[in-house]
DNA sequence: GAGGGATTTGACCAAATGGTCAAGATACAA
DNA sequence: TTGTATCTTGACCATTTGGTCAAATCCCTC
């Protein structure tokens, strides 16, 4: 119903639990992650979720209590490590390369876990039921912070004055972009980001697009050696 | 299964229809969007459409032969009007405000029609099985006509050489969060597009960085009349 | 206002699916 | 080896849900 860690162990802390449990876990969870960011909560069911992990539904569900539990588990499990590029925006780096840094650490993500952007995805866009909680509370606090940090930057004019919330989303918003929308840029493109070429080509534009955007000079000026 | 087309009648089309069926069919139509950009096709139930249209779930069936040809019908309806404001972008007119023009379009179409961003999401998201086709072809005809526009507009100088095509997906990715992620930028803000002031704000947030990121002066400069 | 097609619906059906349960298989400690 | 807790499964159940059908009912024309 609400709130994501709600089941047996709160994520992957292996203590309490045997060799076997964890391995199944584990297995249970990464077929999980593929089942609902591919088919969203409604669409996957428990018999191929269990089959993909090489189970008896039964024997799922004497894991897990129930679909939403499996639900619930694998979103915990995705959104500490979805979430975790902001954190690294450091306030005394150097506004281009922190903002870079962390425009190409969410680009790289969405091109080595797209399952877990999907499912985030599909999480929020059904009215984020399970973790709106979370977004109301660790997640706000830390978007304020990182506000802060950039509020600070500009105030010390080292980028344009531009709103920082909407800076975060429009970052958001590309760099996923490019894993829920993998199948249409393909269709376009004939590419994704699981061709190493394109992923450059793709940090590259979206980086020097918004750096640009806020008046940071990017690619940045010829340092030699720093 | 595939293509878009392929119910009773090809859209709006009011011609060949009673009073009583154009009535039905629009009433259903606009149902079956909320039920499906809330709740995706799989959560979506035919009965719930038929509730929120106001009539039995058998005499829907009457109208549409199953639940796919609903879902086909309403993406069919709202992807012409979807992508439309993208037709627009005028290769004579000044790169500048043709640029903005589109974005703001965008976003209000956010603001204005939530539910057909949502849905077109979901169905790109779940690999496009229904609209895969017209990506292929004619949305990806119209993109390269405008990728064209807009690489002339950078050979004669007018914008910053960036990669046409990751320019659009920006522009799409950032206008389109709004309305996807919606319940995420109101628990982050407290407030989204229906907002006017909020919708405002995101225009100008929006529109001023990635013109700035194509390096085009926004605002523009102060003409006076022109 | 009678005839006939269009519209509407409740009853019903079959398949899919989440979940239960008791019995069997397995691993492991003593 | 043996006893016990852990693990695994097939059989089964209740509910949901997409879809059918025949019987009304409505609407319009002649």
């Amino acid at each position: 119903m609400a709130g994501v860690g709600g089941q047996t162990q709160s994520s992957s802390k292996t203590g309490g639990m045997s060799r076997i449990q964890e391995k199944n876990r584990n297995l249970i969870l990464d077929a999980a992650l593929g089942e609902f960011s591919k088919k969203g909560f409604s669409g996957a069911t428990v018999e191929r979720i269990a089959a993909e992990a090489g189970m008896s539904k039964s024997n799922l569900l004497y894991y897990f209590s129930s679909k939403e539990a499996i639900y619930n588990a694998t979103l915990a499990h995705i959104l500490e490590v979805w979430l975790a590029p902001l954190k690294t925006l450091d306030p005394a780096g150097d506004p281009a390369r922190e903002l870079a840094g962390y425009i190409c650490q969410k680009i790289e993500m969405s091109a080595n876990f797209p399952e877990a952007s999907r499912l985030f995805a599909n999480e929020v866009m059904q009215g984020a039921p399970q973790i709106l909680p979370i977004l109301e509370t660790d997640l706000k606090r830390l978007v304020q912070e990182k506000c802060g940090v950039i509020e600070d930057w500009i105030d010390a004019g080292k980028l344009r004055r531009v709103d920082p919330l909407h800076l975060i989303f429009t970052i958001w918003a590309t760099t996923q972009h490019y894993a829920d929308f993998s199948v249409q840029i393909r269709a376009l493109t004939g590419r994704d980001l699981s061709d190493a070429a394109f992923l450059q080509q793709t940090e590259e534009a979206v980086t020097s697009l918004i750096l640009n955007g806020v008046g940071l000079a990017w690619p940045p000026e010829e340092t030699e050696q720093e």
